[in-house]
DNA sequence: CACAAAAAAGATATAAATGTCTTAAAACGG
DNA sequence: CCGTTTTAAGACATTTATATCTTTTTTGTG
């Protein structure tokens, strides 16, 4: 799988969040619900994200998560860095160490390539931008079952 | 991680054996030597490789395990379905199982093209291909320390 | 202040990937 | 037939990813 689960979930938390757009916090519950992830396991996801500083966070009633503010125009990219470092687009296909330019797997050229394509993918859009996509309709965040739009 | 070890090792010790190149059988032994990769991890890939028919194996002295002949032509794509199967190729980046153009995900549009790309990158070149550049010299499979020539 | 809501943090459980070890079966060479 | 080489197969150990549960801390409200 190209993904891990914390990721897949991240990235889908995050969006869920740039769609309902505002600067008003969601709480973690409410977005487990919305999209069908286990919310313990979506809980650690966020402690990850607010560590680094892609999301607010807020305890008490009316509490929640939310985009921070300067992170508005971060693009996926940004949040699977933040969830599983950089080695997608950094790192040789084959796990070979010290494969560059001067020793290069046989993959090595092709896979920059890719890697270039990916990293473009990835990075190419804003949040917001995803976001009023995704309010646009048409788009889906969750596996099954109709869309509930969140109360606040 | 794009790439599972299993993988990985796989694909490697799949160039490997096209660098190469002859009809000899090279024991598993030896390839773990060669690629410095766990040998009896190996041994389950190359179980493996063999069930899915893309290497003949032959047990007993002046045994190990060759391409197959008819699988000299296919390229890495081959390896990685054979060993993990085709989600990293058909499968909804975000991991939603209906995600189609009926129900797209924000990111189903482009991810069909990078996946394409991947598909194009690990579909495109044959082993043959591949083994050739290899015994050209200038492409490396291990890690680190000076490339020894199999003795048989 | 007492209570409820919510994130943070820690502990634990389960499953999957990775890695190691042992035994069995096949093939060959004397 | 016996010993060696090798793959095949199975058992086991370790680590990492995933998932769940409990406790603590913060915050708002009555």
């Amino acid at each position: 799988m190209l993904l891990s689960k914390t990721s897949e979930y991240g990235i889908r938390a995050m969006l869920h969040l740039a769609g309902v757009g505002g600067d008003v916090y969601l709480p973690v519950k409410r977005i487990s619900k919305d999209l069908d992830i286990s919310f313990h396991f979506l809980t650690k996801i966020f402690q990850q994200l607010t560590r680094a500083e892609l999301v607010d966070s807020y305890r008490g009633p009316n509490g929640g998560v939310r985009l921070r503010c300067e992170a508005r125009s971060i693009a996926v990219k940004d949040i699977l860095v933040a969830l599983e470092g950089d080695d997608l687009f950094t790192k040789c296909v084959l796990g070979l160490p010290e494969c560059g330019e001067g020793h290069p797997c046989p993959l090595h050229e092709h896979w920059a390539r890719s890697r270039m394509q990916i990293e473009t993918m990835f990075g190419g859009k804003s949040l917001i931008d995803l976001g009023a996509e995704l309010r646009s309709g048409g788009f889906r965040l969750r596996a099954t079952g109709e869309w509930t739009e969140p109360t606040k």
